[in-house]
DNA sequence: AAGGAAATTGAAATTCATTTTCAATATCAT
DNA sequence: ATGATATTGAAAATGAATTTCAATTTCCTT
C-alpha cells in the first residue's frame, strides 16, 4: 500500500513532536509514539478518556495518565489543541497552527463539525474595536441539531 | 429615598421568582431572598463561591451551598443564566429571558463585556444553513485585552 | 555495548469545583 | 396551632483533572 496524503501529513507531525521532544531535552517513548499516532490518526474531537479507551483495546499496558500527559505534551508541541464545549469536558482536537476555526454541535448526538468563516473574523474585528478591546483569539460555538438528528426527530423547539 | 428604576426591575425580579416558587410547590425564605437581592443587584458575572462570599460578609448564617442551590433556582426561573468561559469557573449572570448576548473577556483583569450583534445573530443563521444545521443558540466568546489594560501595558501579542 | 543520570510510566492519591446526603429546622396551607 | 413538606448547612460524595512516587526506560557518555 502507498502512503496515503494523509499518512505523510500524521509522519510529518510526528515528527514535529519528536523535534518538540528532543528540544526540550524530553525523551521519545513506545507510549508516546502509539499515543500520537492513534491521536492524529483519529480526527475528531476526543477526551483523554476517550483516547484511552482506545488505545487500551491494543495496548493494555499504557495507562490513562500516560495518554492524558501526552495530549498535554501535544498540546505544548502544537499538535492539538484543548476545547471545552458545553459539557464541560475537556477535547484535545487535532491542530495544525495557523487554522483557527469554530464549532457546530449536536445537541442530540454530540457530533462536532468544525467550520470556517471569514465574515465572522471579520466581525470579531469590528465588535471589539467598538468596545476599544483588542482581541487575540475568539470561540463561537453554535448548537443545535445536525442534519441526520433532524431527519429522525422532527420535534426540537417545541415548548412543553 | 425614592425608587430607582434599578430597584423596580430588581423588585419585579422578586416577584417572578415568588411566582416561580409557588407554582413549583416551594417556599419562599429569608435566605432564597437575600440571595436573590444580592445576586440581582450585582451585575457583573459571580461564582458560586464569590456570591457566597459578598452575602457571607453580612449573613453569617447563609451557608455556600444554599447560595449555589439558589443559584441554580434562579436559574430555572429564568433569572439567572450559567456561563462558563475559558477559566472553567461556573459563573451566574443576572437574565431577562429574551436577552442573548455575547461576550468579550479580557484576558488580563478577567472583566467580561457582554455586547449584542445582529450581524453576529444573521450569520449564525447563514454558516448553520451550510450545514444543513439547525441551530438553537451559540456562544461567542471574543479574548484578548480590554482598553484599560491595553493602556497600562503595551506588549500583547509579542512572541518570545 | 555498559553505566548511569535523568526522564517516563502507571497506579494510586490528591485536588478542587460541583453536587448530594441527611438530620435539624423553617415554611405555609389548613 | 398543627403537620406535611420543603429548606438549610455541614459534611460527605462525586468526578474530571492533576500530581506523587517508586519502578522502569531512555539515551547520552564512555
Amino acid at each position: 500500500m502507498q502512503k496515503s496524503a494523509k499518512s505523510l501529513e500524521v509522519a510529518g507531525k510526528k515528527e514535529q513532536l519528536k523535534s518538540f521532544l528532543k528540544e526540550g531535552g524530553l525523551k521519545s517513548t513506545r507510549q508516546r509514539d502509539i499515543i500520537a499516532t492513534e491521536f492524529l490518526n483519529n480526527k475528531g474531537h476526543v477526551t483523554a478518556e476517550e483516547l484511552y479507551r482506545i488505545i487500551n483495546r491494543k495496548h493494555k499496558d499504557i495507562g490513562f495518565t500516560t495518554v492524558y500527559r501526552t495530549l498535554k505534551l501535544l498540546t505544548r508541541s502544537g499538535l492539538a489543541a484543548e476545547r471545552v464545549f458545553s459539557d464541560n469536558l475537556t477535547r484535545y482536537e487535532s491542530f495544525s497552527s495557523e487554522d483557527h476555526h469554530d464549532h457546530l454541535i449536536c445537541l442530540n448526538c454530540g457530533s462536532i463539525t468544525e467550520f470556517k468563516n471569514e465574515k465572522l473574523e471579520k466581525l470579531q474585528e469590528k465588535i471589539a474595536d467598538d468596545f476599544s478591546f483588542h482581541p487575540m483569539t475568539h470561540k463561537m460555538e453554535i448548537y443545535g441539531y445536525c442534519m441526520e438528528c433532524n431527519k429522525q426527530t422532527s420535534k426540537h423547539g417545541e415548548q412543553t
